[in-house]
DNA sequence: CTGCGGTCCTGAAGGC
DNA sequence: TGCCTTCAGGACCGCA
């Protein structure tokens, strides 16, 4: 499920694919999953692309953006046009299959501007895929209210410098909940969800069932050097693309983080640090992994 | 503030 | 074989 990693390699690989294109047309499959006027964005161009928590946001030339979240099982395809991906050497499209699949939803149609630079004048299409049809996409302007709902009231970016112990300290000591609803809190800290909440509280040795606010000093300090760290590893390795997962990078290709689980997923195999048993059990309504040894 | 259950949705897995 | 039930899960909503 597309968290923090994921979002963030999404943003990068479209960067170099999509970025001073322009939107040349568009196809709604699913109403339900764009929300907003196909005119704001038909003949915009792509102007920049960011990420907040697990949101992108497409800037266009229009004012407006496109904020999409991909939740459970959405995922965005570039397929570069046919004819000239051979001269690019472009890896295979949405894992070998057809798209548009069953599960496609939006298409969007993209063309380059003129350019000496074939990577840069190329265009294509952007498939918006979504097997659970939780995601949406929704065109807003800059500070109107949909933006600001959807994006106001985020937390804290895990991965930029503001993120001190001090922060983190703040975030847990006004919660007596349990320390990984607070980590997957979006509103608290923007981008962590169950995998990386999961694969956090394994690194930093702190059991998921903790009330945040009986946390120690030291603990604190490891579960923030915790958090970078499993966020800048999924990043690393391109996010995860696990077993029951959809997400797969905008050129088609798996992500390789799911390698790297020590506990998510693991239950009643050998925890990678003392061979204990990993345990599962219900938090939240999620399923959490942890190793009843190694966590505290 | 907190937790709980329901809602959206589909494919996989299990039962018989 | 085939039908039926159960379940997972991000975010949100109503309710206790």
């Amino acid at each position: 499920m597309p968290e923090l990693p994921e979002v963030e390699t999404i943003k990068r690989s479209l960067e170099k694919s999509i970025v001073g294109k322009k939107i040349t047309g568009i196809q709604i499959l699913l109403a339900k999953q764009f929300q907003g006027r196909k005119e704001d964005v038909l003949g915009a161009k792509i102007t920049a692309i960011e990420r907040r928590g697990k949101i992108l946001k497409i800037s266009l030339s229009s004012g407006k953006n496109l904020l999409i979240h991909f939740k459970l099982t959405g995922q965005l395809v570039w397929v570069p046009k046919a004819g000239e991906r051979a001269t690019l050497g472009h890896p295979i499209p949405f894992a070998g299959s057809e798209l548009p699949a069953k599960t496609t939803h939006v298409i969007f149609e993209i063309d380059g501007p003129p350019s000496p630079k074939a990577s840069a004048r190329q265009g294509g299409r952007l498939f918006f895929n979504d097997l659970r049809q939780f995601g949406w996409i929704k065109v807003v302007g800059e500070l109107d209210e949909q933006m600001t709902r959807e994006l106001g009231n985020l937390g804290v970016e895990p991965l930029i410098k503001e993120f001190t112990v001090e922060k983190l300290s703040s975030i847990l000591q006004s919660s007596s909940r349990p320390v990984k609803l607070v980590l997957m809190d979006q509103e608290k800290i923007a981008g962590v969800g169950n995998i990386y909440a999961n694969e956090t509280l394994f690194e930093a040795g702190i059991l998921p069932t903790r009330p945040a606010k009986k946390l120690s000093n030291e603990e604190i300090k490891k579960l923030r050097e915790a958090i970078v760290k499993v966020l800048e590893d999924g990043l690393k390795y391109g996010g995860s693309s696990a077993a029951d997962e959809a997400y797969i990078k905008p050129t088609g290709e798996a992500g390789e983080y799911q390698k790297h689980f020590r506990v998510y997923q693991r239950a009643g195999q050998p925890c990678p640090r003392c061979g204990t048993k990993i345990q599962r059990i219900e938090l939240g309504g999620r399923g959490t992994f942890f190793c009843p040894r190694c966590q505290k």
